[in-house]
DNA sequence: ATACGGGGATGACATTTGTCATTACCTAAA
DNA sequence: TTTAGGTAATGACAAATGTCATCCCCGTAT
């Protein structure tokens, strides 16, 4: 029997695909769960075989579970799900120890199949974001520069902005510069809007 | 049995509702659908006795849908799934004609209920969502300062949005500063988050 | 050792935005 | 018929934003 948890916010999804994985008769799903924050603690309480992870979770997002599971659940396999697959994701996912990335534009009954590779100890990434990762789209972006962004990505002002990251606000004016230099854009809200369809932020 | 159509662009999401609804001996799922287009076009061929709409679709919104076929097939009824359940959102839904209408944020196993339910000739209506329509959250812009909002809601500039909508861009800055007292904030883009999250836009 | 890039800051400047007063036209209530 | 309220525009002003040059401090790769 593979034991697998499921974090989704999604109720629906969450509760379809886990009745959908229950009528399997290799697979036992031993908890569901709305947020990564949770997903966290009933992973380390139940130590399943396979993780399968919601990227998009309030508290905490998918790849963030897995970084944190990788350390004290080294046995426990996590299989990443995804909305809006970009390779930027990809990418941040495998660096953090993901065994499986799969778009959620792939059927659901695929999903056993990839948890019952992945229990095998193989790795799986879809084929199709697999390529497109290869077609590079890194971000041009520092890291600081990414804090800026995120921390004004709900339209703050660049007082707020700097405040929030202990900065001012002249620097966060020059950063913000930078950034609409680099992707090409007018607007923070344009960057931040483009940032957040390449996976960057 | 109960002949339903399904629409969703979320295919996996689609594919696991239509494989949990197909174990339920009354139901039979006759179409599934990636977007609203489609769900139309399929529906007028099938006429299901159900319609299972997702509201955020590409080209047309479940909302949309039951709209258009409000006139064509009255003998199929709609029932509305959104992720964000907002009561703007309710009420277009039942202005156009919808009889079902239920969050994601419900069990998947729920919607067999509601689907029979509707069948059966009741309106279903997510009581939550319900209540919170009670507390009116009906728009205060009008419909020209919802205009500007959309033109504006991927960071245009105010330059762009008055070519767009062939307006002075004094014009616009005033529509913009009234949309920015009436929903007190600071920004456009704090305006069009709050707009998109009330479902106003 | 030194050149380079990232992080952080300042000051100056030009634009863009947001605010406000005022005007005008039109339509639908009262 | 008067009164609102929505749409549209101008002009003026203040504040926020974007751009640039220039500076400093670090760490690291050459």
């Amino acid at each position: 029997m593979i034991r697998v948890l499921i974090a989704d916010d999604e109720v629906m999804i969450r509760s379809a695909v886990a009745a959908l994985l229950s009528l399997e008769d290799d697979i036992e799903v031993v908890a569901e769960c709305a947020d990564g924050a949770q997903a966290v603690v009933m992973a380390e309480k139940l130590k399943p075989d396979i993780c399968l992870l919601d990227l998009e979770m309030p508290e905490l997002d998918g790849v963030q579970v897995a970084d944190r599971l990788r350390t004290t659940l080294t046995a426990t396999r996590c299989v990443v799900v995804t909305r809006h697959a970009r390779p930027g994701v990809l990418r941040r996912a495998l660096a953090s120890g993901v065994s499986g990335f799969l778009p959620k534009s792939r059927s659901a009954n695929e999903i056993a199949e990839v948890i019952r590779r992945v229990m095998a100890g193989a790795r799986y990434v879809d084929p199709e974001i697999a390529a497109d990762a290869l077609s590079d789209e890194r971000s041009p972006l520092t890291e600081r520069e990414l804090d800026v962004l995120r921390a004004g990505r709900r339209g703050e002002a660049t007082s707020q902005i700097a405040r929030s990251l202990s900065l001012a606000p002249g620097t966060v004016r020059n950063y913000i510069s930078a950034i609409l230099a680099k992707l090409n854009v007018a607007t923070r809200q344009q960057a931040v809007l483009l940032a957040e369809e390449r996976g960057w932020i």
